[in-house]
DNA sequence: AGCACGCCGACT
DNA sequence: GTCGGCGTGCTC
């Protein structure tokens, strides 16, 4: 104030371009004119002689010691993160192994922010108190506990009455669904319940309708928006419930930089910013279980009795559908629909003598139709039991399948779509796929057997939602025809509680010291050699590869606690990509 | 010596 | 992401 010491409002901003370089920003002169800007502003500043949009991340007022450049405007009505947020894009970024500026674009519309909307829609109509009631009424009052986790099949009412007491006290809901499908029809569900407070997000809806949607979360005016996984980081600062509606599905994990999990970003903000979170799903990821959810149940079973059928008891040569699916679809045909799900990457062998499965002796995966073994790189031609050469498949493709059928059932078979008695499809059909009087799951065997730490409860889930494809009510009806009917998971399937397998499961991922217990990042790359570089970043870790894959490499980091590796590897990255080179880091990866 | 091209790293 | 600086190498 007195005159001699002059104070110049700074801003640290971030530029919009995708490189670990500006992560730690530069610092800009706020101009008088602009003396509003604030954390989480878009703004466009002079970087190497262009406009480039840019982030403010903090708001300084100081002495600089050199002349700065001032920023040059502001974009849209509002910012697009406030310091609780910030503090979940920060650790998205060091997660994630991703540039800071392209984890803060995610939190921005499609286009630039409209003004926050003052108006407060009609009043939500009072409803009969649901199951969550209780539950939603505590996360918004005395903000936030325990994530919850609704075991359920189908359970939107159930959610509903969670965001009920949520929306009546002003404060918004996000509500993800794996799917654009799924979103749009969640959303019109939700609609006939809440209005015009529910507000669409999907990609298929236009950018106009999407920044709407966004904007009305900016507001404390009990907003719903529905999306998939891109709304995780919409919603600053009035958040009273996040959902994530079938937390299983693999469609929450980005493939693209950064790799997020949309329940990974949920649970952090959630714990940050204090809001419920609510996950909804029939067979939790390990991921889940192990981080601590409180389980919401109101049924013993999650989904409907199941029939397991045991291959090896049934003749030889009845081809992919045994006699026992056999008479299941002839009773079930004259009077009612049929879903027969096949495997979508290859089903199971076994020997035409003696009816032994093929598996590898060094690891029990499936083998594949000529005997290789996808993880040993191994080959074995004739039978490890009784040396036979011919070998029956257990499954085949969709049109294999219909083929089959229609032998027995003629006429009356297709694929999903038309409109015929019984239908053949694979695990993508199950989206929209309409209630069904009977089941059959012809082969999951290499699925549940496939060299891939998560197979079997990713085959679990899979199951399970297929049983759950079935129409509820008498007759419903699920069948699973195996060949290794005493493989856990088929107890659980049997018992219809997928928790305490699940927690077997995790222990067992301990002594391998895979995820949920330890953690793993994959590095590609085409550079021509990575090795020293990546071991050079690989602290308290273990680097394994490369495997090739074309002119790609892949390599897996694995270790008990990888926080220091993320931190060093951002080097790493840069230096490989100022190279030229083009890396993809996959933390968390799904597929190893 | 003068000019073209390509790589690398700085950008407030 | 983009631009410019600098080093390499080619040509006059």
């Amino acid at each position: 104030m007195g005159g001699t010491v002059h104070l110049t409002r700074l801003a640290q901003v971030v530029p919009d371009v995708p490189t670990f370089a500006v992560d730690d920003g530069f610092t800009y002169e706020v101009p008088e004119a602009m003396a509003d800007v604030d954390v989480g502003d878009i703004v466009r500043v002079p970087l190497g002689g262009r406009r480039v949009r840019g982030y403010v991340t903090s708001v300084t007022e100081g002495t600089p010691e050199r002349a700065l450049r001032p920023i040059a405007a502001r974009s849209g009505k509002q910012g697009i993160f406030d310091p609780a947020l910030l503090q979940t894009l920060r650790w998205a970024a060091t997660h994630y192994v991703a540039p800071l500026s392209t984890v803060l674009s995610r939190c921005a519309p499609p286009n630039l922010p409209r003004a926050a909307p003052r108006n407060t829609p009609a009043p939500v109509p009072e409803g009969r108190p649901g199951p969550l009631t209780g539950w939603g009424t505590r996360q918004v009052e005395q903000g936030r506990t325990r994530p919850g986790y609704l075991l359920s099949g189908t359970p939107l009412d159930a959610v509903m009455s969670a965001i009920t007491p949520v929306v009546q006290r002003g404060k918004n809901v996000i509500v993800t669904a794996p799917t654009v499908a799924e979103a749009s029809a969640t959303a019109a569900i939700l609609e006939s319940t809440y209005g015009t407070r529910v507000r669409r997000a999907t990609s298929d809806e236009s950018a106009s309708v999407r920044t709407t949607a966004w904007t009305r979360l900016s507001a404390p005016t009990g907003a719903i928006v529905v999306g998939t996984r891109e709304v995780a980081f919409w919603g600053r600062s009035h958040l009273g419930l996040a959902v994530v509606l079938e937390e299983g599905r693999r469609a929450y994990k980005s493939p693209q930089t950064p790799t997020y999990h949309v329940r990974d970003v949920l649970r952090r903000r959630a714990s940050v910013e204090r809001f419920g979170l609510l996950m909804t799903g029939s067979v939790p990821t390990t991921e889940a279980l192990s981080a601590g959810v409180e389980i919401l149940r109101f049924d013993r079973r999650i989904w409907p009795l199941v029939e397991i059928v045991d291959r090896t008891a049934e003749d030889f040569g009845s081809g992919p559908i045994g006699q026992r699916a056999r008479l299941a679809i002839a009773a079930a045909a004259d009077r009612g629909s049929i879903f027969v799900l096949v495997p979508r990457r290859g089903g199971s062998f076994r020997c035409a003598r003696c009816r032994e499965l093929r598996r590898c002796p060094t690891c029990d995966s499936m083998l594949d139709r000529s005997g290789t073994c996808a993880r040993c790189d191994a080959t074995y031609p004739s039978c490890l039991s009784c040396g036979g050469r011919r070998f029956e498949a257990l499954s085949g493709g969709i049109s294999r399948t219909i083929d089959d059928l229609d032998r027995v059932f003629p006429d009356v078979v297709g694929v999903v779509g038309d409109r015929l008695p019984i239908t053949v499809g694979t695990e993508r059909d199950l989206v929209g796929l309409e209630p069904v009087d009977l089941v059959v799951v012809i082969d999951p065997d290499r699925s549940l057997l496939a060299p891939n730490y998560r197979a079997e409860e990713e085959t679990l889930r899979l199951l399970a939602r297929a049983v759950l494809a079935a129409r509820p009510g008498r007759g419903r009806r699920a069948l699973v025809q195996t060949s290794v009917p005493h493989h856990p998971a088929f107890a659980a399937l049997r018992s219809g509680d997928p928790v305490p397998y699940l927690n077997g499961v995790i222990e067992e991922r301990g002594r391998g010291g895979f995820p949920p217990v330890g953690e793993l990042i994959a590095v590609e790359t085409d550079a021509g050699d990575a090795t020293a570089l990546l071991a050079e970043a690989t602290t308290d870790a273990v680097l394994l590869g490369p495997a090739g894959e074309g002119d790609r490499q892949r390599w897996l980091i694995q270790g008990r606690d990888l926080s220091r590796t993320r931190i060093r590897l951002r080097r790493a990255v840069q230096q490989l990509r100022d190279g030229g080179a083009r890396v993809r880091v996959d933390a968390d990866p799904l597929d190893l």
